[in-house]
RNA sequence: GCGGGAGUAACUCAGUGGUAGAGUGCGACCUUGCCAAGGUCGAAGUCGCGGGUUCAAAUCCCGUCUCCCGCUCCA
């Protein structure tokens, strides 16, 4: 098939620009990607609903991280767990008790803040008030920390004013949880405590009191993974900037499993080979960073967490605050699948988990070693991905006319459209129906569209503004040669592809395999 | 939760007490046919919601909800 270039390029200035949220909430809600959610009843706070060429989008973004984490492995599995799992298992992760602020209000000013912050930073002070006034005595810790429970209500009472105001005049301190809770059973009432469960606030559980499962019924040796792609809830005290942060929303998880010791290379491997995904699905590296988070940041069951930030904000003064996280990979060590275990026992032989039935331990057949493995987790979420590929595909281009036009250069694995069919005179029948007929063909084996409303510059802009890689006109010479113009999406070149040979053109460029 | 800003058509916005507007977009038709062409016609908003003041409220007042910015917070 020749190249004939029937059109050159027409624009003078390629501005990739860096786009706000603000007009990728726009463009969304324009072109059906992203809705707000209940906006007839006003809207609820932080939550999106989906449109057409969103789904698309968001179920590409999982095809290709599924295939490029399952699939294309030869040591990983996939599971789907249910979204209510029994409340032990958040009591022994550690959720119930650590995924909660406690926060304090005071009632003069209505400030708020948290409680064990304050607590902290009077103990610290009072520390090194000590010092200064009895130096070379020995420094009296006033009061345990948060962890030892709520005995810094008296200094709250008796000693804190509140950093705002100066008053002392302050609320319960009342523990703010994280996780939804909901009860289960149509007539139990709502504060039954044997009623109670909550949504998962992370698939990774989900995962865990699966290990045994997988790994026996797989026949699975060490090492090896579970990929999970589900939704999550968390009750965020500041949900916000769209997409980026919403009290529900889906993950795409994965614990791998492997002997400690080896924990500390694989985590690193599994670091880079992360970043290189998205950068496989075109974002602009220049737009991606590494994030090491400090220690006093780690989650309760981590060790040490890299985070992959993407530039979100890049309208904000401040360099540091343009990033946040798209990804984190966590070496979680043994922490949940011990928590998960009968097994363990304090150091009077106590049965550290009594209610579990298993013991989520491996048995090396190699080295005959019974052993914890340590689990390092890679966890990404879909919404932010699919927002920092539309922020990163977001061009505008500026046409010889001086207008403005939008292009999505999305990746053409995840571009909602894949082809539009566009016949080049709607009033000519044979044109039209040669043009729908294309369009079913290639149907089955790709997402085509037929359009044929406008002329054919506002079509071509219609599917540049939602990343749709190929559009295919169907002109009078089609009827006579059996060929159509193939144009692209970047370049806005032109090439003219026989028909029969149509389909296989465009999914050898699309990269469509299977 | 506090402070500030905002909410009018699908989108971006004008409209400071007197009949609800523009551009873009959308639909139909005519004309045209390779980068948002032109023309004609059309659909679409109880001006976020509730109350009050007034002969009359998108507009003034009170309440409330939502969003944005800042504070606080953010496995």
């Amino acid at each position: 098939m020749s190249l004939v270039t029937v059109y050159g390029s027409r624009f003078t200035e390629i501005k990739v620009a860096a786009p706000n949220i603000e007009t990728i909430v726009s463009l969304s809600k324009r072109r059906g990607f992203v809705f707000p959610s209940s906006e007839i009843y006003g809207g609820l706070g932080s939550a999106w609903d989906y449109g057409p060429l969103g789904v698309e989008l968001c179920n590409n973004v999982k095809r290709a991280w599924w295939r490029w984490m399952v699939h294309e492995r030869d040591d990983m599995e996939g599971i789907d767990s249910s979204i209510i799992l029994n409340r032990s298992v958040w009591k022994y992760s550690g959720h119930e008790e650590t995924f909660s602020d406690p926060l304090v209000d005071c009632k003069e000013c209505k400030s708020r803040f948290r409680f064990d912050k304050l607590i902290d930073e009077y103990i610290l002070s009072d520390m090194a008030r000590q010092r200064v006034e009895n130096p070379g005595q020995p420094v009296k810790r006033e009061l345990p920390l948060l962890t030892e429970g709520w005995r810094g209500l008296s200094i709250l009472r008796e000693k804190i004013n509140c950093p705002n105001c100066g008053k002392r005049n302050w609320t319960n301190p009342r523990s703010f949880n994280l996780m939804f809770r909901t009860t289960i059973g149509a007539a139990a009432e709502e504060d039954d405590p044997n009623a109670l469960a909550y949504l998962r606030p992370e698939t990774a559980q989900g995962i865990f009191i699966n290990f045994l499962n997988v790994q026996t019924t797989m026949r699975r040796k060490i090492p090896f993974g579970i990929a999970q792609i589900g939704k999550s809830f968390r009750n965020e005290v500041t949900p916000g900037n769209f997409i980026f942060r919403t009290r529900e929303f889906e993950q795409m998880e994965m614990e791998y499993f492997v002997r400690p010791g080896e924990d500390e290379r694989v985590h690193q491997e599994w670091i880079d080979y992360c970043f290189d995904w998205f950068k496989r699905l075109g974002i602009s590296p220049g737009n991606l960073r590494f994030y090491e988070q400090p220690k006093e940041e780690l989650a309760h069951y981590a060790k040490r967490t890299v985070d992959i930030h993407y530039r979100f904000f890049p309208e904000r003064e401040d360099e540091e605050r343009q990033w946040d996280e798209l990804m984190g990979i966590a070496n979680r060590t043994d922490f949940d699948l011990k928590a998960h275990s009968k097994k363990p026992e304090d150091a009077e032989g106590k049965r550290l988990n009594p209610d579990s039935t298993e013991d989520l331990s491996y048995f090396d057949e190699a080295t005959k070693e019974r052993f914890y493995p340590y689990v390092i987790e890679p966890a990404a979420g879909v919404n932010r991905t699919v927002l920092a590929v539309l922020l990163d595909a977001y061009t505008e281009r500026t046409t010889d006319k001086g207008e403005k036009r939008v292009i999505l250069k999305l990746h053409p694995e995840l571009a909602p459209i894949k082809v539009a069919v566009l016949p080049l005179a709607k009033n000519k029948p044979e044109i039209v129906s040669l043009a729908r007929k294309i369009k079913s063909e290639l149907q089955p084996s790709m997402r085509a569209v037929y359009d044929d409303t406008g002329g054919i510059g506002k079509l071509y802009a219609r599917q540049d503004e939602v990343g749709t890689p190929f559009c295919v006109t169907v002109d009078h010479q089609s009827l006579e040669d059996e060929a159509v113009t193939v144009r692209d999406r970047d370049t806005w070149e032109q090439e003219r592809v026989r028909v029969a040979e149509l389909s296989e053109h465009l999914r050898k460029r699309l990269g469509i395999t299977c």
